[in-house]
DNA sequence: TTAGGGTTAG
């Protein structure tokens, strides 16, 4: 039988019923803990008219705003359907806003709010931070203004906030300004300013603040840590660590990054093993310090212990991962990678699929990349740029600039990067005249301010078509200080053109900019072999011996059943180095019978005798390479090799003739391109 | 019915 409550025992059946009440709605707002629970309220709310009542409507917009619920598009619409919306209401939408990245929303809505009411201390710093986000300084200092008309100039939050917009802006004097007009100062004002000067490398003058600051947290502790990290003064960093009461897992992970940029591997793994607990961004530090300092096998080595260990990767995670792929050059390294991207349900739209594009074309699978960029569905600029990139340093120079007018078609505005990558296509391609038209495009058309990098692709341009003296000229006239890069772009051209006078020009000013580039001095080498000059060639060599330059040793890389295989020049260390050998020999003889005559004019050593030069030439790293690849490689796989320096000029030659003689496809990666040897020829068409 | 800085990977 019911239980009666007594409420209920006491109303008679026949007496009158008692007045309606209100639904009691504040309990059951209160008792809200997810997004279903506040939608269930909103319906409920919408039913019985309770909406109308306005602080139920702003109690409804704060719970969606609410940063463990976080809906703003609910909040947004619960907002508009509320007819005076007061300041509150206003505050909890734009700090929404802003905690959503839509800072720009959040300062449009700030301009609205200010037609009808005067920002109170909680609007202000909100809108500040959106500031911050954006680096928008400009409206940054225009709020300041306000501030300081509305008369909140000795506001602890908001003048906290100004600092912080400050630091972040790359404005550390105002900063300094608004904290030294502060009478009472506390804790998060100081550590705004710290946090300012360790952010901009100002990490002295963030110690001295440290030091004077009346009462300290782990906020001031880790700033000062990573302040010190980041610029590469580990001592220091590692010293304030030491010295911190106790650490938390962000001071842990402050110095564990610190270490990895800075390339001290040995003081990140003893930390890495002695912190008490690690989090995915302890994890991504390793993983992505590795890749930062070109240790990709040593980063994605880390990546499977990560997961071996059970955890979850991250979009960052990825990022990392696929660098680290794209470096190595390793395909069947990148499609393992990309499939566990799916598996764990990790998007390709964003940033990922930038990577994974560049790191299809990084691995030579320029087919893939298209496959990956044609599947986004909504493209933004660095897909697009990613994109013409990859296509570009496989010579594929038509496709590229196809999807570049498609690009420009969809209405995207390219900025410097894509133009970067349609001028190297253009060089890859040897298409002087496209090259010209683009750079004069970039800065007629889209107002783009030519950087050095996209010089340096105009001479290369130039060079790669003999037109020396112009490309001499335009360096003449730059702007800026020429690089290494472009001086070694025109000594190259020197060299495939043989112009002895420019050359030394260029070798000239290389050595000024960059005495240590070894390439210099191989690149002038060769010039004086190639004319005979050999007095010349031994003064250079002579120069490289007094200042202890090495020519960088040739290295060149295969994969094969998961494994890579390395071999430098003249190397016996394979195990299967007979084999390898007598295949050499083997190729020797077809190339022979086919015609081959060996082009020796970019040796470096001064020999006498032609045999000899052949004989260097013929230990050439890439031909280690192409024999273990013919023995090993499956007939129908194409052999992919991946190469530390340029290909040279016989190497390149062979490599054609060997792709016809064995009917084998060959994909070379050198220090700057690719190239699809097929059929006898290469997909540079001899410019590279 | 709102509550400053939020530091570490990218």
């Amino acid at each position: 039988m019911l239980q009666l409550t007594p409420s209920q025992s006491l109303h008679h059946p026949l007496s009158s019923p008692p007045p309606p009440q209100i639904f009691p709605f504040s309990p059951f707002l209160q008792s809200c803990k997810t997004q279903h629970d506040v939608k269930r309220a909103h319906a409920l709310s919408l039913r019985t008219g309770a909406f109308d009542h306005p602080s139920i409507a702003s109690r409804l917009l704060a719970l969606y705003a609410d940063p463990k619920i976080n809906s703003l598009s609910y909040a947004r619409s619960v907002f508009d359907l509320i007819r005076h919306p007061d300041l509150i209401s206003w505050n909890i939408l734009i700090k929404c806003y802003v905690e959503n990245q839509r800072s720009h929303d959040a300062i449009c809505l700030f301009h609205e709010l200010v037609h009808e009411f005067t920002p109170d201390s909680f609007t202000l710093p909100s809108v500040i931070k959106g500031c911050a986000r954006l680096n928008a300084v400009s409206e940054g200092k225009q709020i300041h203004g306000l501030v300081v008309k509305a008369g909140f100039s000795l506001d602890k939050f908001v003048q906290s906030s100004l600092v912080s917009m400050y630091s972040r802006c790359g404005e550390i004097g105002y900063a300094r300004k608004v904290f030294d007009q502060m009478g009472e100062r506390d804790l998060v004002l100081w550590n705004c300013l710290i946090d300012g000067y360790a952010r901009c490398g100002e990490v002295e003058l963030a110690l001295q603040l440290f030091n004077e600051m009346p009462e300290r947290d782990y906020f001031s502790w880790t700033c000062l840590v990573d302040g010190f990290a980041k610029c590469g003064r580990l001592d220091i960093a590692r010293d304030v660590f030491d010295r911190m009461p106790s650490r938390n897992l962000v001071s842990w992970n402050a110095m564990i990054n610190g270490c990895m940029k800075s390339g001290d591997f040995e003081m990140a793994y003893r930390l890495f093993n002695e912190m008490p607990t690690k989090d995915i961004i302890t994890w991504n530090s390793m993983i992505s310090g590795y890749e930062f300092n070109g240790q990709f096998m040593e980063a994605l080595k880390l990546f499977l212990v990560m997961l071996k260990e059970g955890l979850v990767p991250n979009h960052t995670t990825f990022v990392g991962a696929l660098s680290a792929v794209s470096g190595l050059a390793v395909l069947s390294k990148g499609k393992w990678v990309h499939s566990l991207m799916v598996k764990h349900g990790i998007e390709s739209e964003g940033v990922l699929g930038t990577s994974l594009i560049d790191m299809y074309s990084k691995c030579g699978s320029v087919d893939s990349a298209l496959t990956v960029f044609r599947m986004i569905s909504k493209k933004k600029l660095g897909h697009w740029t990613a994109v013409i990139v990859g296509l570009g340093m496989h010579g594929k120079a038509e496709h590229a600039l196809e999807i570049f007018s498609e690009m420009c078609r969809t209405g995207l505005q390219p900025h410097a990067i894509t133009f970067l990558g349609v001028l190297n296509a253009c060089s890859h391609a040897g298409l002087v005249e496209l090259g010209r038209h683009y750079f004069k495009m970039m800065t007629n058309d889209y107002g783009i301010e030519p950087t050095i990098e996209h010089y340096g692709c105009l001479v290369d341009i130039l060079c790669r078509a003999g037109n020396l003296e112009e490309a001499k000229d335009i360096i003449e006239g730059m702007p800026m200080r020429p690089n290494k890069l472009i001086w070694m772009n025109l000594l190259s051209g020197s060299r495939n053109f043989g112009n002895i006078n420019i050359g030394e020009y260029a070798a000239r000013c290389l050595i000024e900019v960059a005495p240590e580039t070894s390439g210099c001095y191989v690149v002038l080498s060769n010039i004086y072999a190639a004319a005979g000059k050999w007095d010349k060639v031994s003064s250079v060599r002579e120069m490289m011996k007094k200042r202890g330059i090495r020519k960088e040793p040739g290295c060149s890389y295969i994969e094969h059943k998961g494994m890579l295989h390395e071999f430098n020049v003249g190397d016996k260390s394979h195990p299967q180095a007979k084999e390898i050998y007598s295949k050499m020999a083997e190729m020797r003889e077809k190339l022979k019978s086919a015609g081959h005559v060996p082009d020796t004019s970019q040796v470096l050593l001064c020999l006498e005798d032609e045999k000899e030069k052949e004989a260097e030439l013929e230990n050439h790293s890439e031909r280690l390479a192409i024999a273990f690849g013919l023995i090993n490689v499956d007939s129908g796989t194409p052999i992919r090799i991946i190469k530390n320096l340029r290909v040279c000029n016989d190497c390149h030659s062979i490599t054609k003739l060997l792709s016809d003689i064995y009917n084998r496809e060959i994909i070379v990666r050198d220090n700057s391109r690719f190239h699809h040897f097929k059929n006898g020829l290469c997909s540079c068409k001899d410019f590279w």
